[in-house]
DNA sequence: CTTGACACTATAGCAACTACAGGGTTTTCA
DNA sequence: TGAAAACCCTGTAGTTGCTATAGTGTCAAG
């Protein structure tokens, strides 16, 4: 199948898919004599797996190592289960650390109720002074703040 | 002060500092003889405060409009509170996709309770086949996914 | 007076795409 | 048949919010 029909199968941007080439995710695919790009369907189920990852929101390193252990079906697999592990310890401290957020911001948000003044608005002035929580540390490997992916 | 003298007052990198003045959100600063960043203290407050709204996890452009509020103090503030709502609905959004997110990878990893052969690996397979949740969309707005921020 | 800590600019890099510009090819359908 | 629409190609630059380097200049201490 061409790259068109690929993209409409596994759910994902015709960009998206060169640019998964181009960091080595999926082999360089065959050419027809126009220099199209062909795919099989296990490369398709490949770049299916992919998009399941990052719908798991791991980064293209974890799937890279996960990919790794696919290609390799008779390794042990222990490595698989300890990143997923970690993966799971990452998003849990995300959840930790955005509920205290929210709990800030509503906080925050309680300070003006109503429309006034900017120069009375306990919003402004609550964000000049010191919060009362811990900020946000950032350490827990690669979970991503508070803002969604593009995708 | 200077600009290190600066980055301790508000803990904040200097090579930060210097990229919030390039992109307008600190105006540029007085110059010693020597070319070197002189800072008052109302610029160390406007640092301040920016970084408590990153630290909430604002974009940029929020805290841009922020301090356009905090920058004319006699007008009404309602637009504030309506970012600051919205900004409460992106987090508590993400929550639920991390939840639900780390709901299926607990899932996942059950599929795979020891070390066994890759081929056999019930997470591999669980990730080539179609996962039970729905993906994350990523329409909040500007929450980001699992990974963490740098800082 | 030299060593070290600090300051400056400019540029490139990170993740994971996304969006062009500026071409070529294939399909459709009138 | 022929033209337009729809697809494909490469290469490059943009996104966000920094971070890190290279290469240079300035200043304070001993």
């Amino acid at each position: 199948m061409k790259i068109g029909e690929l993209a409409k199968a596994a759910n994902t941007p015709v960009e998206t898919i060169r640019y998964y080439e181009r960091v080595g995710l999926l082999h360089d695919a065959a050419r027809t004599e126009s220099n199209y790009r062909i795919y099989s369907e296990a490369q398709r189920d490949r770049l299916i797996f992919i998009r399941h990852c990052r719908g798991l929101d791991m980064t293209l390193d974890e799937i890279r190592l996960l990919l790794r252990f696919k290609d390799s079906p008779q390794e042990n697999c222990a490595q698989v289960n300890t990143l997923i592990d970690e993966h799971i310890g990452h998003v849990s401290v995300r959840i930790k650390e955005l509920k205290n957020l929210e709990r800030q911001l509503k906080t925050l948000r309680k300070t003006c109720r109503e429309a006034r003044e900017s120069g009375q608005c306990g919003i402004l002035n609550g964000l000049s002074a010191c919060p009362d929580g811990e900020p946000l540390t950032g350490k827990t490997g690669h979970v991503h703040g508070a803002h969604a992916r593009k995708g």
